[in-house]
RNA sequence: GUGGGUGUAGCUCAGUUGGCAGAGCACCAGGUUGUGGCCCUGGGAGUCGCGGGUUCAAAUCCCGUCAUCCACCCCA
C-alpha cells in the first residue's frame, strides 16, 4: 500500500491557520503570566540520551517501556525524542551545580509518546511546563498552584477543576498499595475485570477507574494518607491550610494518584468534563530526581496544550482563534507594466509598516477585487494604466465601498492611519 | 499492543435490491470591454484509501492492508 508521502506520521499534525492563532493566543497568554511570577523560559533539546528518562521516570513506567521513540544515533548512543519536560530541565539545572538552587523555569514545545492515537492524545503533543526548584516547601507547592489556576484563568477555562492529593514520601508508597489493597480484597467480586487484575498489578490505578462500580467501592476506601506517616500528613495539612489562605478554590481529593516515580509530598491534576477520556489538561506535583549523582527537588506541572486549545473551543464554541495578519490594504493593478510598479509600491508601504497584499499573476481587475475581499483588506488600492496617467492612485474603502482618487504621499498617509487604527483595535 | 466505527471532488457528505460517480460549500470564468460582498449562468476537478477476490457488471459483497476516529492500557 502506498502511503500518501503528504501526511504527517501517524498521530502527527501539521498546525497551521486558523487553529494556529488560538495556539498562539495561548502561548502569548501563557508568557505573559509567567513573567508575572518571575519565571524564565529554558528551550532544552528533544533529543535526549535515553538514560536520562529511564532513570528520572522510573524504569518500569510505561512511558519508559512501551511509549518513547528510542533508536541509535550515528555515533551509537541510545537516544529517545523526549517524552516529557521535566527530565531535561533536570538535567540543564543539575549541571548548573549551586547556580540552580530556587530557579524558577518554564518550558513549552513538543514532547513524544508512541501511543495509540485518540481524542486527546498524539504521538506529537505539545506541553507548557513550569518548574520551581527547592527543598519540599507547602509554600512553594502552593504558589505553583496558585500559578496554574492564574493560567487557567487567564485563558478563559471555566469548566476546570483543580484536584489535589499527596503522594507522601517514597518510603511509603509500598505501605500505600499494601493497605488499599488490603481494603478492597474484601470486595474483589464487586471490581470491573480491568480492575480485579490491576487488585494484583498496579493497585492504585484502580482509584481511578471510571466504571461506576468500582468508584462506589473507591468512594469507601480510606484516604492514602491513612497509609502514610505523621511527617507527609502534616505536610498535605500545611498545604491545605495555605491553598484556603489564598483563596484557591481547589478540591481536595484524598484518592488522586499520579503514576511517575519521582512524585512526592503534593500532587495535583486538572480535569475539564467536556474532554472524553482523556479529562486531565494539566498534573503536577512535587518531585525529587537524581541525575549523574546531584540532586534536584522542586516542584512543577505540565499542561496538555492540545487538550486546553480542545477545551477552550468547547467551552467558547469557536472553532479557532482570531485572524491575524489581515493585511490593511491590497493593491490592484491593470495593464502593462503596472505590476511591477505596484511591486514597488507595496515594498514601500510595508517598509513603513503598513501591511499590505496584491496578487503577482496579472488576472482580472474583477478577479483582484475579489482577493482583495478575501483577504479582508480594510481598502484596495487600485493602480492602473489610467490612474499611471494621472499620477494618482485610487483608494477604495472596502466597507462602506466609497473611493477616492489620491498622489502617493496622500495615499501613504491615510494607510499609516488606518494601520495604526487596526494596531490600537486588537 | 487490544477492540469497535469510518475512508467517495479542496472541504462536509449523499449514493436504494450490485447496473453511466452525485450534491452543497469552496475555487475559476462570464453576466458588468477597470471594481469585491448579494444574485444568475457556466466550468474545472475523483485511482470511490490501497491490493486482491466473487460477478456479465463492484463505491456497493468477501479477504487483506493502510490511514483516521473512539475506547482500553497508560498518561498532559
Amino acid at each position: 500500500m502506498t502511503v500518501p508521502s503528504f501526511q504527517p506520521l501517524q498521530g502527527m499534525s501539521d498546525l497551521a491557520a486558523p487553529e494556529i492563532y488560538l495556539w498562539q493566543e495561548v502561548e502569548e497568554t501563557a508568557r505573559r503570566i509567567l513573567a508575572l511570577y518571575h519565571v524564565g523560559e529554558v528551550r532544552t533539546p528533544i533529543l535526549e540520551p535515553t538514560g536520562l528518562f529511564v532513570r528520572s521516570l522510573g524504569e518500569g513506567t510505561d512511558v519508559v517501556q512501551k511509549e518513547m521513540y528510542t533508536f541509535e544515533d550515528r555515533g551509537g548512543r541510545q537516544v529517545s525524542l523526549r517524552p516529557e519536560g521535566t527530565a531535561g530541565v533536570i538535567r540543564f539545572l543539575a549541571g548548573q551545580g549551586d547556580e540552580a538552587a530556587g530557579a524558577r523555569v518554564y518550558y513549552l514545545g513538543p514532547m513524544f509518546r508512541a501511543e495509540r492515537p485518540q481524542a486527546g492524545r498524539r504521538r506529537q503533543f505539545h506541553q507548557l511546563g513550569v518548574e520551581l526548584i527547592g527543598p519540599p516547601n507547602p509554600a512553594q507547592d502552593v504558589e505553583a498552584v496558585a500559578m496554574q489556576q492564574h493560567l487557567l484563568n487567564a485563558w478563559g477555562l471555566h469548566g476546570a477543576r483543580i484536584e489535589i492529593n499527596t503522594r507522601g514520601l517514597p518510603d511509603e508508597q509500598d505501605a500505600v498499595s499494601a493497605g488499599i489493597r488490603r481494603a478492597l480484597e474484601p470486595d474483589a467480586g464487586r471490581l470491573c475485570e480491568d480492575c480485579r487484575r490491576r487488585l494484583l498489578t498496579n493497585v492504585l490505578r484502580v482509584l481511578d477507574c471510571k466504571q461506576e462500580g468500582c468508584r462506589a467501592l473507591v468512594d469507601k476506601l480510606p484516604p492514602v494518607t491513612d497509609f502514610m506517616g505523621q511527617e507527609s500528613r502534616a505536610y498535605l495539612e500545611e498545604v491545605k491550610r495555605l491553598l484556603a489562605l489564598m483563596e484557591l478554590p481547589v478540591e481536595i481529593n484524598p484518592r488522586l494518584v499520579r503514576g511517575l516515580d519521582y512524585y512526592l509530598h503534593t500532587i495535583w491534576e486538572i480535569k475539564h468534563p467536556a474532554l472524553g477520556a482523556q479529562d486531565a489538561l494539566s498534573g503536577g506535583g512535587r518531585y525529587r530526581i537524581e541525575w549523574e549523582g546531584a540532586v534536584v527537588e522542586g516542584v512543577g506541572f505540565a499542561a496538555g496544550l492540545e487538550r486546553i486549545l480542545t477545551a477552550l473551543q468547547q467551552e467558547k464554541g469557536h472553532p479557532a482563534g482570531t485572524a491575524q495578519g489581515r493585511p490593511v490594504a491590497w493593491i490592484v493593478s491593470q495593464g502593462a507594466g503596472t505590476l511591477e510598479q505596484n511591486l514597488v509600491l507595496a515594498q514601500t508601504l510595508r517598509r513603513r509598516g503598513v501591511p499590505c497584499g496584491l496578487a503577482l499573476d496579472g488576472r482580472s481587475v474583477k478577479a483582484q477585487m475579489r482577493a482583495a475581499n478575501r483577504s479582508g483588506a480594510a481598502f484596495a488600492v487600485i493602480r492602473g494604466e489610467l490612474e499611471r496617467e494621472k499620477g494618482l492612485v485610487v483608494l477604495k474603502n472596502m466597507k462602506d465601498g466609497t473611493q477616492e482618487e489620491l498622489e502617493l504621499p496622500a495615499l501613504l498617509e491615510r494607510l499609516l492611519l488606518a494601520t495604526r487604527a487596526e494596531v490600537a483595535s486588537t
